[in-house]
DNA sequence: TTCAAATCATCTCATTTGCAATGACACGGG
DNA sequence: CCCGTGTCATTGCAAATGAGATGATTTGAA
């Protein structure tokens, strides 16, 4: 008995890290195809977009904490948006370290087209689910997200 | 009454597509603390791995497929881990287009050794959840999974 | 005031990534 | 038996990525 062959007792199938990726990738990728290809806007900008549309004259360092986005990629969404003129960057008055970031007039129509699109996304994937399920699984997730990062268990 | 300041429907702190990304990549992260910090490994070795300790002899095609991995990535995953001395590859014998791969003792030590710890991971971060949420969640995630993917609503 | 440490955005650089091209092989119709 | 088409794994290459360096600015303490 010292030797068993050992089955596996982790079924990278049923391993939920593992699935939350797939599905994670899977929903950017469909987003991205709306995003992208009629907008030719990235997801990452469009996080920078929508964040923006909550949000008035924020830092690139305040996109970067709240939208889960690397400080390079937000400074270099950012560039591309304003090329695109879909945002303004001005240094900040009070502190000229900062660089606070705006929609344009057409910024804010990309952003109104795009919207219900998403909304129309994220409604179509949840029409698998009931109200009930629905409802448990945004809580499932915001609870696993409230979780303390990495060391922490 | 043209031209009310609309505010925005969507908040992305509420949008699923977006949620799912952050618990995605924050688990990933940790999971990648593991296996790299300890085991010399990244993700994607860890998903080969995995899918080999559950299946003989399978191609590089299969895992690409079963695993929802990049094909390129797969080959290259797989090619580190040869080198490594954790799979071995060798042509198949009778579609000598086929590459099949194999764990090798030293790669079924390397999994017996991560397996524990990636479900230990896994329990710590269901435990926010109750059993009944935890059902609830793996049940909406198969189902979210069983979608078409891009086109098909 | 002065200066060291901290903060911010950007840039640099090495690595990773995915797509497309390549070369090896398989298979079926003629 | 050939030859065209299709499948497989790998590789080339350009773009994306993230970590750390840089330069500008601010802050706090001496």
């Amino acid at each position: 008995m010292a030797d068993a062959p050992k089955r596996p007792a982790l079924d990278i199938d049923a391993f939920l890290p593992y699935l939350i990726n797939v599905l994670a990738s899977r929903m950017s990728k469909d987003l991205a195809a709306i995003y992208e290809a009629r907008f030719n806007i990235t997801i990452a900008e469009w996080r920078v977009i929508a964040h923006l549309a909550q949000n008035r004259n924020v830092s690139v360092r305040e996109v970067h904490e709240r939208v889960d986005m690397d400080k390079s990629k937000v400074s270099r969404a950012a560039a591309t948006l304003e090329t695109a003129g879909l945002i303004e960057k001005r240094v900040a008055g009070a502190d000229k370290r900062l660089v606070e970031l705006q929609l344009t007039r057409k910024g804010r129509k990309v952003y109104a087209d795009i919207e219900p699109l998403a909304l129309a996304y994220e409604k179509s994937a949840l029409a698998a689910l009931s109200r009930k399920d629905q409802a448990a699984l945004r809580g499932a997730i915001a609870k696993l997200l409230a979780m303390p990062a990495a060391s922490g268990g």
